[in-house]
DNA sequence: ACGGTAACCGGAGGGCCACCCCGGTTGTCG
DNA sequence: CGACAACCGGGGTGGCCCTCCGGTTACCGT
């Protein structure tokens, strides 16, 4: 084994993720893919985390979705370094719907409501899956951009669009940014999101945030 | 040992949690005192647990604590059957202070800006003593009132006073309740506490969310 | 002053977890 | 079809939370 430090470290993030289907591409956009094993415990790992943090929340044993998905705990440390990395992974197909919604609520006429609509959504998305909230403000810290936070810099980038065409239409504060806005509906979804009716309080408490608590 | 459930487990809770210097006193008020070598004990945890959860934050290593302190970890646990005990303990006098603040901000000729100024004091607690806010929220979901939930409800009463007031003056929307407030706090706090400047990012969050995310 | 008693202490151990090492296995490519 | 490298996962390490139990010590009555 060549001992030079290449940018992939030795457990390296898988190269080719598993994008659903996408058969039209150009033959070799990344030369090393997976062994066919290694993808299909990729898969596994992720199919199972899914439904474990869907159930338990974000800080499930890891060792528990390791057995409940057929593989050593090892296997599943080598295919995610760090829960985050997992955690990205599992969300990243919720936050892709996120994004989307983003560029459909692009041409409303009212880009005020096109702005709080897609907060909303966000913070429905946060609350339903346990964690996601925390994921989302965890990849804000993570300085490091190569290893894990395209979740982030996803919903970033989706929220600015919107927030941009808000402030244009002095629809918003100036001063506010997108990235206040994410880490506050991420806030609220992670102050609830363990209560008996937390997707209600949750949406109350980000209606009070976005209009203000002094009445008119 | 009589093995009838007492209405005080094992772990029971110190009959006389340590105020700090207070001589005079009717002779009796607890009769069951703990003993000395307890009593030394009990206030050396809470102060090693101050100054560690400070540093470390609300979920540093109990058994750490207990090594700080130069006490077995069965010495912590049965003087703090849970975490939420002591962390109870350990912020008692944070949350006093300020429903005393609150209850100095009472007579203000303004009740929204005196609410308002309350809860950024609030805010900044809770961002300085990193899981205060995670603690205050943690009781609001106890259900177990006898079990330590005190700072809690001390500090929805000290809230309620000042949001009444201020109701009554039309300078809140009239179906915002304490509770909502505290925990729009805390979930910011929550969320910023371990960014590298937590306490101004906090306070410019909560602005946000007090004025609303309009202008105007 | 002193002994008996019960409250209290803390070392040791069990169960669970994240993370890593290393010999065996298996997919892949010439 | 055979060799090689990528990959797997059992087992070990260290840390955590929590509990049991034999030894210790403060307290109180005499």
């Amino acid at each position: 084994m060549p001992e030079d430090a290449a940018p992939t470290p030795p457990g390296r993030p898988p190269t080719h993720p598993a994008p659903p289907a996408r058969p039209q591409r150009q033959p070799q956009p990344q030369p090393p893919a997976m062994r066919a094993d290694a993808r299909r415990n990729h898969d596994r790992i992720v199919a199972v985390a899914g439904a474990v943090i869907a159930e338990h929340g974000a800080e499930a044993s890891l060792e528990q979705i390791a057995r409940h998905a057929g593989v050593g705990s090892a296997t599943l440390h080598r295919h995610f370094p760090t829960r985050q990395a997992l955690l990205e992974t599992v969300f990243k197909g919720r936050v892709e719907a996120l994004c989307a919604k983003a560029q459909d609520l692009l041409p409303d006429p009212d880009p005020a409501a096109a702005l709080i609509t897609w907060l909303r959504a966000v913070g429905a998305h946060a609350v339903a899956n346990r964690g996601l909230g925390a994921s989302l403000m965890q990849g804000a810290r993570d300085a490091d951009p190569a290893l894990g936070s395209t979740c982030h810099a996803m919903i970033v980038d989706a929220g600015d669009a919107l927030l941009a065409r808000a402030r244009q239409a002095h629809a918003v504060r100036p001063e506010v940014t997108t990235t206040q806005l994410l880490k506050l509906v991420s806030a609220i979804a992670l102050a609830t999101e363990r209560e008996p009716d937390g997707a209600a309080e949750a949406d109350r408490l980000l209606s009070l945030a976005i209009d203000g608590v002094r009445p008119r």
